[in-house]
DNA sequence: CTGAAAGCGCTTACAG
DNA sequence: CTGAAAGCGCTTACAG
């Protein structure tokens, strides 16, 4: 690997002018510069980030606000353990991690999670994005301080992040349907339960299911879908009434497919004689939807690496603010098939 | 963030001493040890990586030996692509991966590429063992030498490997059953098809097929497997005949299972009749073996994210090497389901 | 057993 | 417009 020093002897001149070519900092001749790019360009040369790291001594901090868990839906701890990893991985470059969580159900919690977030002068954010109307007031005031953000999780369009990391929900719903089929012969009727009202997670859940009916359409597959909404303040004993009662009154439904992570509470409601006919599949591999595979109520589980989530926003914001890289504009991760039998392999990352 | 210098001055010592106690390094009295390391504890300091990883420049480098790809079966390609980027993220802590690939056909290509690699004295191995018998001669050497080395992809036992970084293949097969039952309802019989004198990769392919079975005979479903080998020097003449004829003879078989990344060249052999009746699931995300998903002659692909494997291994090495993080005895990453829709987030690692 | 000094590769303030 | 030199914090011969 070539240093400063080599390149600087190769075109004589001194370590500090090629650092003034490496980083267009200007106050360089024409000719000389062009040297220096050539003799660059031949060795294909590039700094080594660990020395500027530590010269430039502790440039960045990168913020970032993502939801916290809590007992009954454990989905972002893991991107959370995925953060503090990747963390730990670029504290050789000098660079900071800040992680605050706010609480789903509130908006000023966001919001007043995001300005404490702000007062350390943060190089950049990482945010999952909730609320649409604070959600806009909080990227006006980064697009105004020109601090780069990058979404995670939840995608959503017509802002200037610099990218997106988390999964293609309508492809996740389409398979979706596809493995609630391979399991279902006949023409039949699904389900989709949604358990709560989504303020937060809407664009998601909200392409889960479009891909899940898309399915149907596009193959032309003649099943009816129905759907039935869950309150999240509903007691347990209201929200067992209304869906056994539901799932009495429309005995040909043969599945029920819910497209956030908290199809384990669905499965805690529903009487056994469903919990063994029907097909369930859900989302995200949290210990509680694990359990619903490995007692065998739930089929399927779609996975979205909560973990890789957490971690590559973190890594490729750094590779950004330390070297410049600039990322796609969207990472999908891959869409995981969890069964009883594979998940013991995916269930780490909590 | 404290520094060495600090806390050299608040102890009276020089900087070289608080390293020497720092790292344990040995030849420091006993009472300045323990006036050092109460300073350490009172600032809780730690050394800033940056710094180290710097000063520490090029201590390390990790020797890669795997087999070489080639058109018919690409499956190395993609853990050698992980192997160089993981060498690319650690070039940051100095250390250096040289990587050379052997045939798998010929036991004396292996010995030799290993010699190769012992010129340049490696810090450690990395190996994808084929060939029992040269396997067990190449460990005694490193035995000897005490340099650290892993086993990658393909698990044996009985050595004193670092760890092992690859796939269940167990759970694998198991999994491949359930998924081929999950597509033919009736009880039938299923072919397993090898597709070459395993002489390499036998333990895993073994394991494939002996959880496959395992699943038929621990959920006590009645159906008959049976076996058929192709050589590959057969030439696809032969192997269509082969393939084609066996088929015809047995009726009712109903799905085929290849325990190997080479389904595509079964795809390529078997008549159209039977590729839109059988049920085909095998190994592997090559670009030959995804074109047949997404043909829809293969309805499942397990994977073993075989780029992820090369990364691992590598950055697991390192840290042993740079942090002295002793890794687990085995890293079993997950098994994926691959399908039509899900599997151009997995193709990228070709 | 201990210290002084050079060096890892890059950045920056200063002098010209 | 350009160079010489100090410094980021740690590690490692070398000398004593």
């Amino acid at each position: 690997m070539k240093t400063i020093k080599e390149i600087a002897q190769e075109a004589n001149v001194s370590e500090g002018t090629v650092d003034r070519v490496l980083h267009n900092r200007g106050g360089v001749s024409k000719k000389t510069e062009e040297k220096v790019r050539a003799i660059i360009k031949e060795y294909n040369f590039s700094v080594n980030p660990v020395a500027s790291a530590l010269a430039l001594k502790n440039k960045f901090n990168i913020a970032v606000l993502i939801p916290a868990h809590n007992k009954s839906d454990l989905f972002w701890k893991s991107p959370n353990l995925g953060i503090t990893k990747a963390a730990e991985d670029i504290k050789t470059f000098g660079t900071q991690v800040q992680t605050l969580t706010y609480n789903q159900q509130k908006p000023e919690s966001y919001i007043n999670t995001f300005h404490e977030l702000l007062k350390s002068n943060p190089s950049a954010f990482i945010i999952a994005p909730s609320f649409s109307e604070e959600t806009r007031n909080i990227v006006a005031i980064l697009d105004d301080k020109k601090i780069p953000y990058l979404f995670l999780n939840i995608e959503i369009e017509g802002f200037n992040n610099l990218s997106f990391v988390g999964q293609d929900s309508f492809t996740a719903g389409y398979i979706a349907a596809k493995l609630m089929l391979s399991k279902t012969t006949e023409s039949s009727e699904f389900l989709i339960i949604q358990s709560r009202k989504n303020i937060t997670n809407n664009n998601a859940v909200f392409k889960r299911i479009e891909g899940f009916t898309n399915y149907f359409v596009k193959n032309e597959i003649p099943c009816k879908i129905l759907t039935l909404e869950i309150e999240s303040q509903d007691s347990k004993t209201l929200r067992k009434t209304k869906i056994n009662t539901y799932l009495n009154n429309h005995p040909d439904i043969k599945g029920v497919f819910v497209p956030s992570s908290r199809i384990h509470m669905l499965v805690d409601c529903m009487a056994d004689t469903y919990l063994k006919t029907l097909e369930l599949i859900g989302f995200d591999n949290t210990p509680q939807n694990i359990e619903c595979l490995k007692n065998n109520s739930v089929s399927f589980l779609i996975s979205q690496k909560p973990f890789n989530q957490g971690y590559n926003a973190v890594k490729l914001m750094n590779d950004y603010l330390v070297k410049n890289n600039i990322p796609s504009h969207k990472i999908y991760l891959p869409i995981d098939i969890l069964i009883k039998e594979n998940v013991i392999y995916n269930e780490n990352s909590y």
